[in-house]
DNA sequence: TACAGAATATAGTCTATGCTATATTCGTAA
DNA sequence: TTACGAATATAGCATAGACTATATTCTGTA
């Protein structure tokens, strides 16, 4: 097989395999954000506002990678913040925060139905639920639904 | 509540969170060393060998970036490479590829065995593959094969 | 009210992951 | 066998996401 042909054959499935990687790779920002913006909410509710420190040993990272995050966070319309100032969701922020936590409940109800150990369980809902499509999130409720 | 209990009362919830989060965020470079590993033995076993450009093309970057990446798997020991070569998986890299192959194929099964819809799978596949635990990976081996 | 300690900001550094532009090397067809 | 196009290397740049060290501001308590 010489090269040019393999090139040739393989052009389609580049096509496909490149907007699949493409967004796997941009998933990465993604799943960053919803992770501080679920905890952001958290922290409001338990509260009443979110602070950097907080942010920082919940998620452990330094108080300066959570200033710098949310400098972008806000800089997309997500959260608010002022100088020496808690943190909060905008409506946009706050949208994604309740979808996120509302997939997250979805994949660990559906790993226990499954029969996954809780610890495992916890621990795989974080990772899977940024990389989940609304048609497997629907099985899984409907599986869940049967299963509980 | 004030703030001095509000961080007493969170102390404990704070390590195990530590921990999760510490762990996701460091699945990201293991995601792509993966998805790199995975798409150069799949080269090799279509072409006799693993092009830069073919990676490239593949992955949807730029042969820069691919020449980057490859040197850090390098670094890892987990691909071989020359200059104006291409580029071969060590056994290291070639246990990490099959794992990873593995994993996906474990993943895809069980979408589909669940119904969900095979473009939905695969895409789906693609991302939870790196996320999952042995304890979930055996639960979904077991549906499957009950299921399938 | 003023001060000590907690919280936040800022400066500077690092690695990973991406890019474009340019130079070099390779491989093949004439 | 050479020259041209393809592939690879290199230089330089950007952004995200992490850190430590230091400076500044805030806040609760004495």
């Amino acid at each position: 097989m010489s090269k040019s042909e393999t090139k040739t054959s393989s052009a389609k499935n580049a096509v496909v395999a490149k907007a699949r990687f493409a967004r796997i790779r941009n998933d990465h920002a993604k799943e960053l954000a919803e992770d501080y913006l679920e905890m952001i909410d958290d922290l409001t509710s338990a509260n009443g506002e979110a602070r950097a420190v907080d942010i920082a040993n919940q998620l452990g990272v330094s108080h300066v990678t959570v200033t710098k995050t949310v400098a972008r966070l806000k800089r997309d319309g997500l959260v608010t913040s002022q100088p020496y100032r808690s943190i909060f969701l905008t409506p946009k922020g706050k949208r994604i925060a309740d979808n996120a936590r509302r997939r997250h409940q979805t994949v660990l109800q559906f790993l226990l139905a499954l029969g996954v150990p809780a610890d495992s369980a916890e621990i795989d809902a974080e990772g899977i639920e940024h990389h989940i499509s609304p048609a497997t999130l629907k099985a899984m409720r409907e599986f869940t639904k049967k299963n509980a």
